[in-house]
RNA sequence: UCAGUCGGCCGGACGGCCGCUUCCGCAAACGCCGAAAGGCCGCGGGGGAGGAAAGUCCGGGCUCCAUCGACAUGCGGUGCCGGAUAACGUCCGGCGGGGGCGACCCCAGGGAAAGUGCCACAGAAAGCGAACCGCUCCGAACUCCGAAAGGAGGCCGGCAGCAAGGGUGAAAAGGUGCGGCAAGAGCGCACCGCGGGUCCGGCAACGGAACCGGCAUGGUAAACCCCACCGGGAGCAAGACCGAAUAGGGACGGCAUCAGCGGGCCGUUCGCGACAGCGAUAACGCCGCAGGGCCGAUGUCAGGCCAGCCGUCCGGGUAGGUUGCAUGAGGUGGCGCGCGAGCGCCAUCCCAGAGGAAUGGCCGUCACGUAUCGUCUCGCGCGAGCGGGCGAUGCCCUACAGAACCCGGCUUACAGGCCGGCUGAUAUC
């Protein structure tokens, strides 16, 4: 397991699916190499001073070290925006939000037309029939494969 | 013991489990990620946030750019004296002024007789030295006393003197006292203040002494200004090296560039021919001219689109990567010099290096603090109660706060605690 480190994959995972709960936000995009689970932490400057922002991080950082690796989703990256909650909210809680969290995005995977319906997403799930459905994304993607040959 | 003042220091401890990062040693081949540059995976050992890492307010190192080497001008900064320092607006020691019983604290502390400006309100007047209420004097109508001479008062007037007293103000033209005078005034005198040169002490800021001058220049320079001194600009996102995709630049090669008109035999070609030449434009090349090509069933007009495509190589540069990047005005200890800031010598140590940003997460035990309750042949108090010790439980489970090229400072934030010097008051000896 890689951490995220790049300014562009951040703003890919961005534009993809996602799930809140009160401490964090997962973010979630499934790549098209076969490269190990990445995962990436945000936590913007309104959250607190630069010693608070720093617990939030580790924290979350922890969390996704105490997950079971089988609850995420192989060659995906993963982002975690914190917030404010992060510092104080039971550690024990925490995990089981993130489990939960992962799991409802597993679920609007499977069931796209229940979950997000942003522009376009349709035409997609329509297409690629016998595969899980893919966020919009996706289309930019298909061009990074084709300029990496 | 209480109150105060100055300086220095710490800023939870120990343990368990699971991690991150960097360096060193061993292993370095296969492999993995990436287009490349480059990066990554194992084992063992060591290191891993602060006193402010913060604000980014000063000063430097370092890097690049510009060039000035000097002077002038402009702009900005600094501003008692001496010292420390790489440097400073910092620090140390003094001086002067102000505050405090005192230890001690505070001061943007050069120049106001170079010039200009301003001085609100109040007040008569706020600066080319004034006169409101006043004081004194003089004059005269008039009134009173008196027989008279004369005396007293006096609206008012004076191109008469004065600035003591009142009042305003932050500030009113030296202050206090005595003398003096019609009343007064440095008018005279004494002391204080001020100014001047002299002498003495001090490196100096400055202090002291006697003498002289009767006193002349109100404040404001965080108003302009004058004087002295200092300062080139931008910053590690500096800079150096490597280096995609895409777009664009250059060189070379290949392909495509339909079809047209004219010229002329220069070459090929064709015809004639005696093999020297003559002729021909039917064809290609050549020269010149014009026309671009594509799109809709076609034509005209109008309109739109495209004016190349492919390959190889070169150079600049972006994303990205590597470096800069931690041995330094370095820490600790000892000795010596100095009142001190500091300096010198010796020994010893290597002590964070991230880059969407490591230095942690979750627990346990114990301290510390705090709140409540309980308890004690504890202390004080008539008592309610207060204080102390012990125990239990809860809370906070620590405050301010996270290195980002590196140093020296300043400023600001900070739960709680420790140590030392000094001052004042009280009690006891």
């Amino acid at each position: 397991m890689d951490r995220l480190r790049q300014r562009a994959d951040f703003l890919a995972v961005a534009d993809g699916v996602r799930a809140s709960s009160p401490a964090f936000v997962v973010q979630h995009r499934e790549r098209q190499d076969c490269g190990p689970i990445r995962v990436g932490f945000t936590v913007t400057k309104k959250n607190g001073t630069a010693t608070e922002r720093n617990r939030i991080r580790r924290r979350l950082r922890e969390l996704v070290k105490r997950l079971d690796a089988i609850s995420m989703r192989p060659h995906s990256d993963y982002v975690l925006v914190g917030r404010r909650a992060a510092l104080t909210r039971d550690f024990a809680a925490m995990l089981e939000d993130l489990r939960g969290a992962l799991g409802r995005l597993d679920r609007q995977r499977s069931n796209p037309h229940s979950g997000r319906e942003g522009g376009g997403s349709g035409r997609y799930a329509s297409g690629a029939p016998g595969r899980p459905a893919r966020s919009p994304d996706n289309e930019m993607h298909g061009l990074n494969d084709e300029t990496e040959r």
